[in-house]
DNA sequence: ACCTGAACACCGTTCAAGT
DNA sequence: ACCTGAACACCGTTCAAGT
């Protein structure tokens, strides 16, 4: 990549994160160009949806929080080590709002940029609750998308109810517990 | 109210309802207006914001669908009439794109039109979890905002999941399960 | 090869001009 | 009193013109 495409490259990574962050997943493009110094074709150029903008924003992240997980499952109980990824996979697609949505959405559609990171997340948990079946902590019958879509609906439940840092832990707590195997 | 005033406040009824089956609650309000047959200033002279339109669509339906809280109250055990209300509140919320997470942001907002909506959902959703604590069918220290924020939760994550009728039913017997109280 | 920025089609909202 | 539709400020996306 020529030198200048590199740069107009870094610039408009920084300015999408920061814009991301500030007013959410539907921050305007031509603010982000605006705010990177660069025309708004070159946005375009560079990353042709909002989608592939996002994954080269959040995509290292979630691939470091999918391998977080090896070390999770190496220390602690398998019940336990589930329940601190998931809170751990809550905090992550809210930090900003509207990212557990896109995240949702682009659980079905391969061709989508996201799809890798949706991907990863949903293999990441598949494997962390086989291995909390496999310990009877929780049902055998709970099938990996069924979780899936509760902690998005509690990850999106986050995001209309900010300012409660323990809410995620609350819902994770409260839901999880449903998922006990019956005595 | 003038006879052509009121005519237009029933085309722009009937346009924005079916608007937002279609496309979702952030329809075009100029669509809407367009579809009426009417100046895009007479929707705004009507319905001053959009959350003013949602309501006066959607007002009445969730009356009723509070008002049927009681028959259910007077016909099922209390566990039973609270999951099989949560279910219906959950297939309305989900009537159109969009609504359940408009209906969420409002919950804290007096000002919002919307807010009437939501304290009536959350009184009836308060009563009917009330009878099943009584009952001892959940457990005592489960918040009312809680369960309402985990229903809301379902309901956007039955958004994105359409095309499984089932859904919504499974995800609340999931949660359900985990809102009984320890043995 | 890459960038710029004007151009286009859209949207929400306001308001002067009409009846 | 009520309505219309032009006007404004925005947005996403494309593309001819530049270097």
């Amino acid at each position: 990549m020529r030198a200048d495409a590199r740069r107009n490259y870094e610039r408009l990574l920084a300015a999408a994160e920061q814009a991301f962050t500030e007013y959410g997943a539907d921050a305007s493009l031509d603010e982000i160009a605006r705010r990177a110094g660069v025309g708004s074709g070159t946005l375009y150029r560079h990353f042709p949806t909002r989608d592939a903008l996002l994954e080269a924003v959040f995509g290292d992240s979630v691939e470091r929080l999918c391998a977080s997980a090896d070390e999770l499952a190496a220390t602690l109980p398998a019940q336990e080590a589930l329940v601190a990824w998931l809170l751990a996979l809550v905090r992550h697609t809210t930090t900003f709002h509207g990212l557990a949505s896109t995240l949702m959405a682009c659980s079905t559609d391969e061709s989508s940029p996201l799809y890798r990171s949706c991907h990863s997340i949903s293999a990441t948990m598949t494997a962390l609750l086989d291995r909390a079946k496999a310990a009877g902590a929780v049902r055998e019958d709970l099938a990996p998308g069924d979780l899936g879509a509760l902690v998005h609906g509690i990850a999106m439940a986050t995001e209309a109810a900010p300012g409660d840092p323990s809410f995620p832990e609350r819902m994770l707590g409260l839901t999880l517990d449903g998922l006990r195997p019956r005595s």
